[in-house]
DNA sequence: ATGGCAGCTACAACGATTGGAGGTTCAAGC
DNA sequence: GCTTGAACCTCCAATCGTTGTAGCTGCCAT
């Protein structure tokens, strides 16, 4: 039986702060720890472990719902893992679509920097180019993704244009 | 003169929610409308071009503060625009690195789903990777980023380990 | 015993946006 | 001119995950 981990070696050992520790608790991500007398948390491995878990977890970019269930599957280790999977695979979507993202602005803002000569404000194209939308070709990726996510579902018809009232304005 | 715009057509025209256009002028990054008898917001062409403006540049992931820089700048033409070009190139080098660290988690995602044959969670390499840290290839790359940043920008002193108080707990 | 780091609770802030409650105004259509 | 209801108003709270602060108390080595 190792001697009890206080929250600040929790902390040291899984690159958290001592603030989000006693966070996962407060929103039961975390068990809640043993107290020594004076009130003070002590840990025991399978806190570490979990915390380990989450913390990897994190880095990889899962939301702390989606760690949630997680730790449930971790902890039921019979299960068929066909849901941690479609979890992964979500996440993994998510992560290739931010990727699609950045690297259409990633073009934009290199070529907003390529045409700029660095001269006056008036003649700077990054101006210009954060001015007028139409001289930009990010605008177009982000919209056709945009799209693309409402057909795979539809927003609520509340959301959309109810035909009457006033038409959009004209000429913009 | 054409008829001011309400706050909807600044919304439908920018494509914004309404209660965002409210809070940019409330942190003052859109100047106050006029107002009708009733109270309503009624916007000019010039509102309208200043939020364009501030949506294009959210959408390239400018953030606010920034965005309130670019503003500035483009209300004075005159100036040189090296100021704009460096908030772009920072902005770049923003994109880029988020980038290269959403493709590490990218991979490490991917071999995590390749790797697990949809088993039981016992021998699920989702779970068992974000488990244990060592099996992880990602880990070390953002580590690595970690530890750069820090060479550019070592943190303050008090942050860093003090030399007495208890040492790092054993076998982690 | 004492010094001082580390811990405690509770609350607020970050950034950017969104949602809701509860009430008022505008303008289209009759 | 009147009715109707979508759109507007203000104020406040929630989101997400984390961090910071204030004002304490506990732990442990010297």
């Amino acid at each position: 039986m190792t001697r009890p981990y206080s929250i600040g070696d929790l902390a040291r050992a899984c690159d958290a702060k001592v603030q989000t520790i006693r966070h996962y608790e407060a929103i039961g991500l975390m068990p809640p720890a043993a107290r020594t007398e004076g009130g003070q948390r002590r840990y025991s491995q399978a806190h570490l472990k979990r915390l380990k878990f989450i913390r990897h977890a994190r880095e990889l970019g899962f939301g702390l719902a989606q760690i949630r269930a997680l730790l449930e599957l971790a902890d039921a280790p019979e299960q068929p893992c066909a849901r941690a999977d479609a979890i992964a695979r979500e996440q993994l979507a998510e992560v290739e679509s931010r990727i699609r993202r950045l690297e259409a602005l990633r073009a934009e803002l290199a070529r907003m920097l390529r045409e700029c000569r660095g001269g006056r404000v008036a003649d700077c194209r990054v101006i210009e180019i954060l001015a007028d939308h139409e001289l930009c070709r990010f605008h177009h990726a982000a919209e056709d993704e945009r799209k693309e996510k409402e057909r795979a579902a539809p927003p609520p018809v509340k959301a959309r244009r109810r035909g009457r009232g006033r038409a959009r304005v004209e000429g913009l």
